[in-house]
DNA sequence: GAAACTTCCGAAACCGGTTTCGGCAAGGGG
DNA sequence: CCCCTTGCCGAAACCGGTTTCGGAAGTTTC
């Protein structure tokens, strides 16, 4: 027997409070178990009145049922899995807490929790997904970072567990997604500094893995062909997500023959890296070399000027994702899961008329290197 | 690789398509549930060689335990919980990443989960709390930002609910935690300043109600009096947490009369408010004004100079803080759960000789501010 | 050589729920 | 008036584990 002391120094483990049971509200209506739980749960063999009791009892005597005893037998826990990759780099990452918040908020408000974990690598976060799967940690998994070919995808839809993606997939067979309309913002930046005056716009995108990616340089060429713009391959910068490549992509950009007065980017990072270049060829942002990116990630505000961006509302997407993750385990078809929400554009001062034509431009850089 | 399907003498040739359970492994060898339970538990009345017998045809046939199954009669979920609260201001917190990547390693090393949850407000936080209690989501909760006088410490306290905290509070009875010296480097920071050769050193605090403002008070005057420098409680600046009141509180402390020619900082978002407030009143940092602050967020290294700050390894810390609460939940003492941890001090740019005295600045301040 | 321990494992209860099955009573149709 | 539904609920099995209890062997003690 334990008796409760009051000496907090013990080593015992167990609280073992005694909790409120079914049982519990079964005796003190006189009912059985049985008619607790069917009442509870809306079955429709209970009388009305019966029912109404019962609820008022639960309430009353404060019964929670304990999801995991629920679980033995339903097979549900009433738990989202998120596995996030947190990578040396990009680890930090502002917009977590806010995907995280609409994300238990949304599973909070069906009284679901959410289940998290991390890895550093690819097979990292196969594994540990694996491992929740094989425990049955979660009813359903949320997939961020969708690439064009998943293994996530593969390994859910063949055992058939439930998942949605924030992103899409080349192959959307059983998958549902929500997702931010990265291609129709990229056709709008591409047409908003077309209508500026710029006629070399380029265009820097993501890691060609990712789904976003090849969208985004579809957006981009359709926002060419709409300014009546012929595309130019070589104005495809090298793939980019940091700071530093999205530099070293920036400078051979402008290293072209005909170099763009205008870049747009698939992520804020590498656009930030645009202005150490700019910085070091002596340009003016905003002024002789352009700029929009995506993301909205809080640096952009602070960069001189600031950086004109489509920001991505990440707590939105995270509510989204669990309401329709929480659907999709209740039963809803996948194809009816399918989301799309636009990017927002925030305006700052990274683009504007160019100063220059390119020819001039380019002269300009000429000039620069020979000092 | 598992070949359930390769092995001709199993004497089910049923498509096994639910999972593994412990009734499984007990019939393959013929023996009884309890037998394999024991077993794989560790418990001391099973054979080795059974044991051994055992656990091998657990390997082989992929059993993996349920653990809400197990948890329906120990009472342990086998889960870590977090409740973070997410305000608006400060949603964009980059050290979460790797706090959580530090907490879900721990914990998957231990074969843990960690179950998270959100609120915005101090009463969102409890309420959640509560749900998670009630519930039975988390055998133990780790605290983050805990208060002097927290409530959520008061609650889980009188509940005999497992808990750690990140950071120190008032009334230590009970409480396990992991924290970070910030009243070292406090300490340090204002040495460091004073023998650089500034005699007015101030201070801009945290929020009063949480604990490490005091302990980073305390840290400050400890240096000021290893330096033989007299404590002017004018120096002391107004609580700021913000870019916003980070530059209200210095320019209120640069407006004495002797103002100061450095401060320190218990948070780097208020030093990088200072940023603005220097450039509004004409003052170069590392020289006319020095500052050094603490946490270590990214922005620091972008800033112009870069701001000098003790930085904090918050992945680290989450990795000790689940280690911990995991020997917690399992019966240690929570006297014996307490651990500090230095912060790394991180030279950059903003902490230099003083170019001027104190009544120079006051000098060239007043010069400023009649232009 | 019998009594007293040990060692090791099976049988069964148990944890807190859900779900199946069947039965009783009231109601409706013939 | 009897039979057949229908509505409603109790009894008991069940989910996948853990834990208690007891007993059959083997070992030690006297």
């Amino acid at each position: 027997m334990q008796t409760a002391s009051t000496d907090m120094s013990t080593k015992r483990p167990a609280p073992n409070r005694s909790r409120v049971t079914i049982a519990d509200v079964a005796k003190d209506l006189g009912v059985t178990k049985s008619t607790v739980s069917r009442a509870l749960n809306g079955y429709p063999d209970i009388a009305e009145t019966t029912r109404l009791r019962i609820s008022r009892a639960a309430e009353r005597l404060g019964y929670r049922p304990l999801s995991h005893a629920q679980a033995i037998r339903t097979g549900r826990v009433r738990s989202l899995g998120l596995v996030l990759q947190i990578d040396s780099e990009d680890s930090a990452r502002p917009f977590l807490a806010n995907f995280i918040a609409g994300i238990t908020q949304a599973a909070s408000a069906e009284n679901w929790t959410v289940t998290i974990a991390t890895a550093e690598t690819d097979e990292g976060v196969r594994e540990t997904l694996s491992r929740l799967v094989d425990e049955h940690k979660a009813d359903g998994f949320i997939l961020p970072r969708t690439l064009r070919q998943d293994q996530r995808v593969a390994t859910l839809r063949a055992q058939n567990i439930p998942f949605i993606m924030f992103g899409r997939t080349d192959d959307p067979t059983g998958c549902a997604w929500y997702d931010i309309k990265g291609e129709d913002a990229m056709r709008a930046a591409t047409t908003r500094l077309a209508s500026l005056g710029h006629t070399r716009i380029a265009h820097v995108p993501g890691g060609a893995e990712y789904t976003y990616s090849k969208l985004r340089i579809q957006g981009y060429r359709e926002g060419l062909e709409a300014a009546g713009i012929p595309f130019d391959p070589d104005l495809i910068g090298a793939p980019s997500l940091t700071r530093q490549s999205g530099d070293a992509s920036t400078r051979a950009l402008l290293a072209l023959p005909e170099p763009p007065t205008a870049i747009t980017f698939a992520v804020d990072r590498a656009a930030l890296g645009a202005y150490r270049a700019a910085q070091a060829l002596n340009l003016r942002i905003g002024a002789d070399i352009s700029l929009i990116a995506y993301d909205g990630v809080p640096e952009g505000a602070y960069a001189d000027p600031g950086l004109t961006t489509f920001a991505v509302n990440s707590r939105q997407a995270g509510e989204r994702l669990a309401t329709l993750l929480i659907k999709r385990i209740r039963g809803a078809a996948p194809e009816d899961l399918r989301e799309l929400a636009p990017a927002t554009l925030v305006e700052r001062g990274s683009d504007r008329p160019p100063r220059l034509t390119p020819t001039e431009l380019a002269q300009h850089l000429k000039h620069q290197s020979t000092i």
